[in-house]
DNA sequence: GTCAGCACTCGGTAGAGTGGAGTGCCAATC
DNA sequence: GATTGGCACTCCACTCTACCGAGTGCTGAC
């Protein structure tokens, strides 16, 4: 496993690889192949491959190393090879980023965000759609984190006798509610009142920063209420269920796996948006674009691999798209697709958004 | 296929069924053994039901008989017998109504709704994820429509030099949104005066019956900025997109279907949030609760069951329960949940809603 | 009308045989 | 010394067969 470092990544893994030109181009040769047919790739097969200009006999031998080395790995004695999780990880390492993407795709996406408009979450929905649709992968997109939006607009909306609904408006085009009991019979001008205050104390104010404690109005029964309505903000923000995750294309799944029981397992995960946000941010904290089966170090989804990119409006961080997919993915297609898409998203939160 | 209508069915199907005593009773062992143990029952196992008083070889009359009738079918000779779905449809027929569900499982319910609060949106999301728990099956609630909701507050709130957002509080709770664009530099003031007029022309008028003029204002810019005000608001109400579905345990198809291609077909049917709205509107409108395979003529279904429940508030549409389900889903179990579910989630948006 | 008994059917499983794809190794070649 | 064609070997996938057992339909007795 110790091996001499003569290889800069840009995505290190610990060992980095060191493998002459032709066992890289066949292992690459193997990843291709495999990504492509699902199948074991034979000495034979790659031999024909154009770029490998060598005889199967050749190929037997690297593909033996590779073996010895963990790139690649036998089903059973007597088929062909798949890679390993290590035979993928060169692959991605050593794809030179994300390649550009198929005319047709390029146009579809293009497409999509000159008529996308309207609301913000429907548009990321619609965007994980579209990412499904472009790497017949599942996609996730985790919207941006209005923590550090600053407050546009606050109001108090009287919805029954006992009943008003606190409504704050975002600079980045978020609208958060919050419903508040209210004490028998209050007057619509109490909440009016109330209302102004909560704006004087907090517009601006980014959704993060607004202090938990206001000033005296006066009068006291405004007061309650300017501080149920203060609380009721401060509960828009429970930590990390800030970020709304879309999953688009779950389907995806059960064409990607022809066993139920990892479709199940793998939907069960999905299901869990809590854990879907933290495992993609865990990812892009340690630097990976893409974290390949047991990388990600979540045991459940140890047969898939996950793409993430970040999505960002002018500089700062408003988002992550992700891509989850078998380990036998399309890379290329999924990490051009997810950066073009991230590119696309991230202009468009910027003229509408502002944060 | 003719058969004399000697029985009243509160779920008319046609052909109405007219089976003796042990008939009956012999179908519903067999649905309710096959909904347990998803293997076909065979004259044995039925006759050592306690219930069925005959020998192994009347059962065995009696079950050549039904399936003559077409209430059971044999996957292959010498096979136990499985329910067709009109042997489904009957015992569903003659299940006198949803039993009592489970006391634990009422305590569940009970506590998820003493916990429920905030958002509705969110309400509705975990409800349906509750729905899943107790039934097994995929869950989906719809929510409200909003289109007789009265207007309780609205609201242009600027965004960016070039940037609004209309921000529309409706009595039901639903906060409905969309972005405008701006002439440059459009100051604050004529925003607010501009918000004042959409509000006096549309303030406690009815999403839907919202007039698409409004008188003038005396000044030019505000004029035109009414009028995009307006146009966004009515295009906040686009016809059948009005209601939210919510899709809660798509992961449980998984354990239902063992066939992987019927799991990725269903999957992307509930991907299709407007067919799936209109299947449960169309089988609620052929006063159905319950459409087995074929009877909501959807193909792409036709091994699934579906159960729908209305959700109504003070006798008013308010919303509707689905779940969705193999033909051997547990109906007495659907039906209950779906039903105390729907009670409760009514009585909730009625005491936070007020439609 | 009911039931025990019986012959029959047919799916599922286990075991044997076969074909073929792919391997590892080796000796010949460049 | 690297490369290659040749060859023996392995082992999966598939087929064929036999067989067991669950379940059926039928029949004659009660």
């Amino acid at each position: 496993m110790v091996r001499t470092d003569d290889q800069q990544l840009h995505e290190p893994n610990g060992d980095p690889p060191s493998l002459d030109a032709r066992k890289a181009a066949i292992l690459t040769a193997v990843v291709t192949e495999y990504i492509g047919t699902a199948l074991p790739i034979g000495s034979q097969h790659v031999a024909d491959l154009p770029g490998v200009g060598v005889s199967s006999a050749t190929v037997r031998t690297e593909m033996a190393a590779l073996e010895g080395e963990g790139y690649l790995t036998q089903p059973h004695t007597s088929a062909g090879r798949i890679p390993t999780d290590k035979g993928y990880r060169f692959f991605v390492d050593h794809l030179g980023g994300p390649g550009p993407l198929e005319p047709v795709q390029r146009q579809q996406v293009r497409q999509f965000f000159d008529h996308a408009h309207g609301e913000i979450e429907e548009m990321l929905e619609r965007t994980s759609g579209l990412l499904a649709d472009l790497t017949d992968c599942t996609a996730m997109v985790v919207g941006p984190s209005h923590e550090a939006s600053a407050i546009r607009s606050i109001q108090l909306v009287g919805l029954g006798p006992r009943l008003a609904l606190l409504v704050v408006v975002l600079a980045d085009g978020a609208v958060q509610k919050q419903s508040i009991e209210l004490p028998e019979d209050t007057p619509e001008e109490r909440l009016a009142e109330a209302s102004r205050h909560l704006a004087a104390h907090a517009d601006g104010v980014s959704l993060g920063m607004v202090a938990d404690r206001a000033p005296a109005t006066g009068d006291r029964a405004t007061d309650a209420l300017v501080v149920a309505g203060l609380s009721a903000l401060l509960s828009i923000r429970p930590g990390d269920q800030a970020e709304q995750l879309f999953v688009g294309g779950p389907s995806r799944l059960a064409t990607a796996f022809d066993a139920v029981e990892t479709v199940r397992s793998v939907l069960t995960i999905l299901e869990q948006q809590l854990v879907v946000v933290s495992l993609l941010r865990d990812v892009l904290d340690r630097g990976l674009s893409v974290a390949i089966g047991a990388e990600h170090g979540f045991e459940p989804l140890a047969s898939c691999a996950i793409v993430v990119m970040p999505v960002s409006v002018e500089g700062e961080k408003a988002g992550t798209i992700g891509l989850l997919g078998p380990t036998r993915m399309n890379y290329p297609q999924a990490l051009a697709a997810a950066r073009v898409v991230g590119e696309r998203l991230g202009q468009r939160l910027g003229e509408s958004g502002n944060l």
